[in-house]
DNA sequence: CCAATGATCTGCT
DNA sequence: GCAGATCATTGGC
């Protein structure tokens, strides 16, 4: 699975991220799920609004990093689209398959399977912060974005915990992962049948 | 300056 | 499976 050419819209290039590689200081993992936001076209988007401090750096050049922080916890993003667009792939989750005892060591008492598994935690068992923000992937730096083995399928479904926009199905897992988290609808729009008061 | 929001995680039932 | 914790960023007064 070669890296995608990151200057296509999000949602083209986030299945082929599924099987690439993602490498920090030893430690590497198989991506096996991410999400398409698509900057200002995107109700989803952080970028929606237009550009703020935070998000700068999907406003930047593609194949750099986008790191932000909420809930205490940091979750990062691929950069890509045509230049300016802002588009990003969020990674949510990988398999480790190298450096398992460091990524064993910053997650204490979690099994092997789900050590990177959710944007969160995939962060804090690779060392991603948010001193990575707008660090490039592609040019030998500590965070690294390399080929990986082809996956045997590719699968779409709705993005996870997104209160906007469940109908674009820019969710991509590989589904024979067991680090794949499970299908959730976002709380405050979970009702997949159309809430009544149209007019 | 203050209050609301959000691409989450963990623990308990 | 569900409710709560927790923190930085954003938008408004």
């Amino acid at each position: 699975m070669p890296v995608p050419d990151l200057d296509q819209r999000a949602h083209l290039v986030a299945p082929g991220l599924i099987g690439c590689e993602l490498w920090v200081d030893g430690v590497g993992v198989r991506i096996v799920e991410v999400e398409a936001y698509e900057g200002p076209d995107d109700p989803a988007s952080h970028a929606w609004r237009g550009q703020t401090p935070r998000n700068a750096a999907m406003f930047g050049p593609s194949g750099h990093l986008y790191v932000y922080q909420m809930h205490g916890h940091f979750c990062c993003n691929v950069v890509c689209g045509p230049p300016g667009t802002a588009h990003g792939v969020l990674i949510r989750a990988g398999e480790v398959i190298e450096g398992l005892d460091a990524a064993r060591e910053r997650r204490v008492g979690v099994r092997d399977a789900q050590l990177a598994r959710g944007p969160g935690n995939l962060t804090r068992t690779l060392g991603i912060t948010r001193a990575d923000n707008a660090t490039p992937l592609l040019t030998g730096g500590r965070v690294r974005l390399l080929p990986g083995e082809r996956t045997a399928a590719v699968a779409a479904g709705p993005r996870v915990n997104v209160s906007r926009a469940h109908d674009r199905p820019w969710r991509f897992v590989d589904p024979a992962s067991g680090s794949v988290s499970a299908f959730k609808w976002h709380p405050a729009t979970r009702t997949p049948k159309a809430d009544p008061a149209p007019a």
